[in-house]
DNA sequence: TCACAGTCTCCTAGGAGATC
DNA sequence: GATCTCCTAGGAGACTGTGA
């Protein structure tokens, strides 16, 4: 018997242990079940002087005895489809925890001897690593191409051992592997084949580049210590498992870039966790060697940098003494920056406390603060709103009117809400929109997403005055029951009673004074729903896929530090939000009576109109005549630069930029248009289809109310 | 060739709620 | 109370890619 070969069966497998002999071939497998190890290498070694064998393997975990009667002590050649070789459920217990290090190569081609050197360097590398961690010496071995390492473990073979062993194998290939070396991360299932040293391995052809090599093992302990759980935990916890919570990387910060602009190199990349981590060409943390350094981005933005040296931490988190190096000064104005922001929200906090004004406080309100009243006071909210929503959002400004006026109609009392639905395609910014503007509303203020029917009923937190926002989808007949009964019956909660398992009620809520923003797709929802919501097109022209993409193109162009999260604008917009959520005004128009209206057939345009104006006079509460009610409600009186700017958005709606009246879609109201344009008779037909005059016909082609407002009045207080 | 991981789709069971 | 519908989670199976 070859002393190599009977070396590795003496040192991988215990007496008496069965053991699957598995051979590889260009087209079959060989294999064969042993217990008498004594023959396994008899066969072995015969097996090995055929030139079509590729490797030879053997199972290095404890196989079910059982397994023995498929092929006792013999190689079955060419296996069939019918003979099965062993599974993972066939592994008794983990004997081995295997370390493979490849040199990076093209597949199917042995290595060459300068791969195959930087392989054995590699390993001891990756030893030496680990012995300083407590690890004892293991074995090592060649593999022929490259080089293993092999740790004696004693595990059960279970879904928790496996995923320790994945764990480990995944951590030394962060730390080690690179662009000439890898180490194997594949090699965790419990019935992973391994070569049996002793044997030749013959990828490809022998040539004198690439030739072929027998495997042997290069160094074993005299006695093999076994690695306990706790050492292998150890190593596996080296890196975050996870990607950590960051705040701080949420600002968008993107590590290639500052790397590149703070001249580090990069000397190779590779996906981690569903990130990238960049091998560092130096490390930045200590002078006495080179190699090791690495930086982690995650997919939330988080990043982990350090290096594998014990001497740096040994993959310990460093990211934050990274920057501070590069940047100096910056954990300063940082500690700076969260101070402020802490000062500033408990003031907030505290202000909110039941105040209608701002309190005659000596100590001077945070800057934010300060802005909102002043803005509220002599300012323009609306157009500070605008303002802010167009730092992030490019064009759709009757949208952005719609959904200010939306929130603003929670603080009046005597409205029956306005909620806002905008139609389109799906990709044209109305998910964007909506997002954009709800960064002006408090986080417990605001509900994302979608919801399944009853769900909105079971959410316990969900608050008065919250803002409803469902997203890009085909609403339910469910959901729209629900609108309706939102938009029906605003300022009271919408109540569900359901039968509980001991046939007992039990009553949901939804919150009163809740508004909705609905994203559609075109051609979803019922009328009815529509009748009751802000009925907005999402601007879907070329030209503003021209300004999206400039906008865009700008974007793109900004760097970490001149990226701003949060603007001064949106802040004070959101303080004045803060105010008005704590407000609850009745607001008279005391010119109601003079308003004309051109349309009144569907009874729910002008209530629309009616708190178009209250929320618009709302929003200035501060700057239009006031009075206390005799239950002590604040009153407001609006006045006619709120008439104007209701009037505006409504007549935008039932014009250019959504179909309030009509209730058409932006592509139903094209057509139309282009029907009425291309021939008059063409709506004349239209008109007999909807059997309805042609007056009526002409009113819902956009074309004719940009020549005719819909509201006629002489407004003033 | 085989086993496995990962991904995706489809199907099914079970629970909750509605209806008769 | 029986039955139906809807929703959800989980499993099965097909498929692909990888590595021995």
């Amino acid at each position: 018997m070859d002393d190599s070969l009977h070396q590795a069966v003496t040192l991988l497998i215990a007496p008496g242990q069965v053991v699957e002999v598995r051979a590889l071939t260009d087209q079959w497998i060989h294999s064969g079940y042993f217990d008498d190890h004594e023959e396994l290498a008899r066969q072995v070694a015969a097996l090995d002087t055929d030139q079509s064998v590729e490797g030879i393997y053997v199972t290095l975990n404890e196989v079910n005895r059982a397994l023995l009667s498929r092929r006792a002590n013999r190689i079955k050649m060419r296996l069939g489809k019918k003979d099965a070789t062993t599974s993972d459920a066939d592994i008794l217990r983990r004997r081995w925890f295997p370390i493979d290090i490849d040199p990076v190569r093209p597949s199917g081609v042995s290595s060459s001897d300068a791969e195959h050197e930087l392989a054995l360097t590699k390993a001891g590398a990756i030893a030496a690593w680990l012995k300083e961690m407590g690890f004892p010496d293991p074995v090592m071995a060649d593999s022929g191409n490259g080089s293993h390492l092999l740790y004696r473990i004693d595990l059960p073979n279970d879904e928790m051992s496996s995923a320790l062993v994945k764990r480990c194998l995944e951590v030394l290939d962060v730390m080690f592997s690179d662009r000439q070396v890898s180490v194997d991360t594949a090699n965790f299932n419990a019935a992973r084949i391994w070569k049996l040293y002793g044997t030749v391995s013959r990828k490809g052809d022998n040539t004198p580049d690439r030739p072929h090599r027998q495997s042997r093992v290069l160094s074993a302990p005299p006695a093999i210590e076994t690695v306990g759980p706790d050492l292998l935990q150890h190593l596996a916890a080296r890196l975050p498992a996870y990607p950590p919570e960051s705040k701080e990387e949420k600002s968008g910060l993107v590590l290639s870039r500052w790397l590149s602009d703070h001249g580090i190199g990069v000397s190779s990349e590779k996906s981690y966790l569903g990130g990238t981590l960049y091998s560092l060409a130096e490390c930045p943390f200590s002078s006495a060697h080179r190699d090791g350094a690495f930086a982690i981005q995650f997919p939330n933005g988080a990043i982990h940098a350090g290096c594998h040296h014990a001497s740096c931490g040994g993959g310990q988190q460093r990211w934050q003494e990274l920057r501070a190096k590069y940047e100096p000064g910056r954990a300063e104005q940082r500690e700076q920056h969260e101070r402020s922001w802490r000062r500033d929200r408990a003031v907030t906090r505290a202000e909110q406390e039941g105040r209608v004004a701002p309190p005659a406080s000596s100590s001077p309100p945070p800057e934010h603060q300060v802005k909102a009243f002043e803005v509220l006071r002599n300012g323009d909210p609306l157009a500070l709103m605008l303002a802010a929503f167009a730092q992030e959002h490019v064009g759709d400004e009757i949208l952005a009117r719609c959904m200010v006026l939306s929130m603003a109609s929670q603080a009046v009392k005597n409205s029956d809400g306005l909620h806002v639905s905008v139609t389109g395609d799906s990709g044209k910014g109305k998910t964007h929109a909506f997002r954009k503007m709800l960064r002006q509303v408090p986080d417990r203020l605001k509900v994302k997403g979608t919801v399944s029917n009853k769900a909105l009923y079971y959410m316990k937190d969900l608050a008065p005055r919250s803002v409803l926002m469902s997203d890009d989808t085909e609403l339910s007949d469910s959901i729209q029951e629900i609108l309706k009964s939102a938009t029906s019956n605003f300022n009271e909660p919408i109540t569900h009673t359901t039968v509980t398992k001991d046939l007992s009620c039990r009553v949901c809520r939804i919150p009163e004074r809740c508004v909705w923003w609905i994203a559609k797709k075109e051609g979803t929802g019922d009328d009815q729903v529509m009748n009751r919501m802000l009925t907005c097109w999402i601007d879907e022209s070329s030209d503003q896929d021209a300004r999206v993409l400039a906008a865009k193109q700008v974007r793109e162009m900004l760097d970490p530090d001149s990226f701003v999260e949060e603007s001064d604008e949106l802040r004070t917009c959101r303080a004045i939000w803060e105010v008005l959520h704590e407000q609850t005004i009745w607001v008279i128009i005391p010119y109601s009576k003079r308003i004309r209206f051109n349309a009144i057939c569907n009874r729910r345009n002008p209530d629309m109109l009616y708190d178009l104006i209250k929320s618009h006079a709302a929003l200035f509460f501060m700057q239009r005549q006031q009075k206390t009610s005799e239950d002590g409600t604040l009153c407001v009186y609006a006045n006619e630069a709120d008439f104007s700017a209701a009037n505006d958005v409504f007549t935008l709606l039932n014009g250019t930029a959504g179909g309030q009246e009509s209730k058409m879609t932006k592509k139903e109201s094209d057509l139309l248009s282009l029907i009425h344009r291309a021939d008059r008779s063409g709506l004349t037909s239209v008109s007999t289809e909807l059997s309805k005059a042609t007056t009526a016909g002409e009113r819902i082609t956009p074309g004719c109310w940009k020549s005719a407002r819909p509201f006629h009045s002489r407004t003033g207080p």
